[in-house]
DNA sequence: ATTAACGTTTGGAATTTTTCAAACGTTGCA
DNA sequence: TGCAACGTTTGAAAAATTCCAAACGTTAAT
């Protein structure tokens, strides 16, 4: 009775031990997952976030291999992902002196630099605007009043766009040195 | 000879006219296509950038037919994406007294509304690291500093963000009704 | 020089997304 | 009541994307 007293305490010890473990890795995973769909609601593929996630949480470089490992993908799509991942300026590559190993870690303006790749395609919709704004005008299309207004409506709404995306990265800048 | 001179400058003429005609729905298939690109970019899909751009351009509502004869698309797929775009409120259904089909225009404010679903996203960001925030917290996990930081951090971005899209909305409603 | 440890590229497989044609349901009209 | 004109839904096909395994190139160590 004792005896078993004993070992289902320790049983019971054993399995929150474990189910801490577990809740953590789940906690992880969750984490994982919730960038995957975040970076898919964006239009930028699942996996980007998913290899974002783990840098995140991550106190120190994490190697491809690594990475492929614990997202339980084989090392192509992993090379592919974290190239564009730092084309996007989203993580960064590091040198271990003690391997031979490429190492990966977030980006530290990570979120900025999203931001940055958001802000080019404001600028391509004003782009697009302007642009056949000019094209109607030098071929002297009839009836284009109704196009007209619209196009001048999407140039002056994303320049405000722009201005307001200016002043954010600005303040972003003061109360980050602030901080 | 002068009767082939007249002939050639109406020849000239003529194709100065059938040029005319093409470039114009060249300008207007670019204009398109253009649309598809920034709507996919954004991660929607492009034909939903087809349709928004179709729509813009036209002066009078659109037939579902009609909308599908010009983006070589039978009506299955138009009739999803014609749903999606107003879910989305980016255009809006109209009824032709004398027709019994559904016809289609741009939703006047298509780039506020645009603007405002992404909005959502950010939101989303702001709850992802709110929520792992208290996540942590609460279950005592060890050795969270550096995560903490960077989810501190990615909660004052994107709340900071978040004001400056306000700003931005507030200040395009004034400048509107100023015009 | 050879080998071993890497990351990258590549061709095809697998998965997901898009699209179509046809069936279907609804509504207006004769 | 029956028919015709619609839009929507659906199941399968087509297209696009993602993914893997293996080949490859490069570099470092022996």
């Amino acid at each position: 009775m004792t005896n078993l007293s004993i070992f289902v305490s320790f049983q019971i010890f054993q399995t929150n031990q474990m189910l801490n473990m577990k809740e953590v890795d789940k906690l992880k995973e969750d984490f994982i997952m919730n960038f995957g769909h975040a970076y898919q609601a964006f239009g930028l593929s699942k996996l980007m976030g998913h290899v974002v996630a783990l840098l995140i949480q991550s106190t120190k470089p994490i190697s491809l291999e690594e990475i492929s490992k614990q997202l339980h993908r084989s090392k192509g799509p992993i090379s592919q992902i974290t190239r564009r991942l730092r084309d996007k300026r989203l993580i960064r590559r590091v040198w271990q002196p003690t391997s031979r190993k490429d190492y990966y870690e977030i980006e530290p303006e990570i979120f900025e630099n999203a931001f940055r790749n958001n802000i080019e395609l404001i600028r391509n919709n004003i782009n697009i605007s302007k642009h056949f704004q000019s094209e109607i005008k030098s071929r002297k299309i009839e009836d284009t009043e109704t196009l007209d207004f619209r196009l001048k409506e999407m140039q002056n709404f994303y320049e405000l766009m722009d201005k307001h995306y200016k002043n954010f990265l600005d303040e972003w800048q003061i109360l980050k040195k602030n901080a």
